[in-house]
DNA sequence: CTCGATCCCTGGACGC
DNA sequence: TGCGTCCAGGGATCGA
């Protein structure tokens, strides 16, 4: 499940296979994840593809085209933009190299090679976008968290009301952290993921904001975490799952003081977290034993 | 503004 | 072994 880490694995990856090469067609199979599939299919042959780059869990290919004649929009800005969702993949393969399953888009290069799309359960996204549309797009998403000062990431968590996980999760807020490092980074920071973000101390959202940073520049250099099916652009799965500490543990033991993991539905997502070093907000106690006398009246 | 619910999709896990 | 059912996940969207 490519989120910051995986994706900026398979960016590298990409940035050193296939930067500088020319896209020279255009294969399509199912397109239901593409904004504009004709675009995609009239756009990209011609185009190189100049730098690979991540943008929140985005991978941003820019593309440059060598203006001829007096064609003024060939030089304005253009990428294609991909989201892997849960399962997809992209990866520069030789051309006699065998088609896997649920291989939706395949751009042939210059040299000879072949750009493929492959995504299972196609919950990913992909766009060709230029200009001004291109330019709005990007600016939709939240800070990255690699690159926010700690003051800016502080206040973009404590002016909200919202639940801190579901804030890490919203990409307009911060881009490119998913489930895993959510959880493993509030772990880190001692924060339960139910407790509101104006309700964090500045220095809780300190220890947050350089557990979070900790924990990606971690998974990085292990080139993410492979849960199910994570490979990368030179299809090697990740290693950073072995150092989860928090994610998918459920029953099992906190590595801080051996109290049994637990899990809760925060923000609509399964969230794992220790019950004894991540103190869950009053509010929330109170909430949480009135949904169970809610739903064992409705189960009568 | 914030919330939960719902949909999208497939494969893997699980129960019988 | 072969069914059926449930679940995972991110994001868009809708109504409360």
């Amino acid at each position: 499940m490519p989120e910051l880490p995986e994706v900026e694995t398979v960016a590298r990856g990409l940035q050193a296979a296939i930067a500088g090469r020319t896209i020279v067609s255009v294969t399509l199979g199912k397109t239901d994840f593409m904004d504009d599939p004709a675009a995609i299919q009239n756009e990209l042959p011609g185009r190189s593809i100049e730098v690979v780059e991540r943008y929140g869990k985005f991978l941003l290919m820019r593309l440059h085209r060598a203006v001829k004649g007096d064609d003024r929009r060939a030089g304005e800005p253009s990428a294609l933009l991909v989201h892997l969702g849960m399962t997809g993949m992209l990866m520069a393969q030789a051309a006699g190299e065998p088609v896997k399953k649920h291989t939706h888009v395949v751009m042939g290069l210059d040299d000879g090679r072949e750009l493929r799309y492959i995504d299972p359960r196609r919950f990913g996204r992909m766009a060709y976008l230029a200009g001004e549309i291109l330019r709005k797009e990007l600016q939709r998403f939240g800070a990255d968290p690699l690159a926010a000062t700690a003051p800016e990431f502080a206040e973009r968590i404590q002016s909200r009301r919202a639940r801190i996980k579901a804030l890490l999760l919203d990409q307009s807020v911060i881009r490119g952290v998913g489930n895993i490092y959510a959880d493993e980074s509030l772990w880190k920071a001692r924060l339960h993921p139910a407790q509101l973000g104006a309700r964090l101390t500045s220095e809780q959202a300190v220890k947050l904001y350089r557990a979070l940073q900790e924990i990606l520049r971690a998974a990085i250099d292990l080139r993410g975490s492979s849960i199910s099916d994570f490979l990368d652009a030179d299809g090697m799965p990740g290693e950073y799952q072995r150092h989860h500490r928090v994610y998918g543990r459920e029953g099992e033991r906190c590595f801080r003081c051996k109290t049994a993991i637990r899990r809760v539905i925060v923000a609509g997502r399964s969230s794992y977290y220790c019950p004894s070093c991540q103190k869950a907000p009053r509010r929330w106690r109170a909430a949480k034993s009135q949904r169970a006398a809610a739903s064992r009246n409705n189960k009568v």
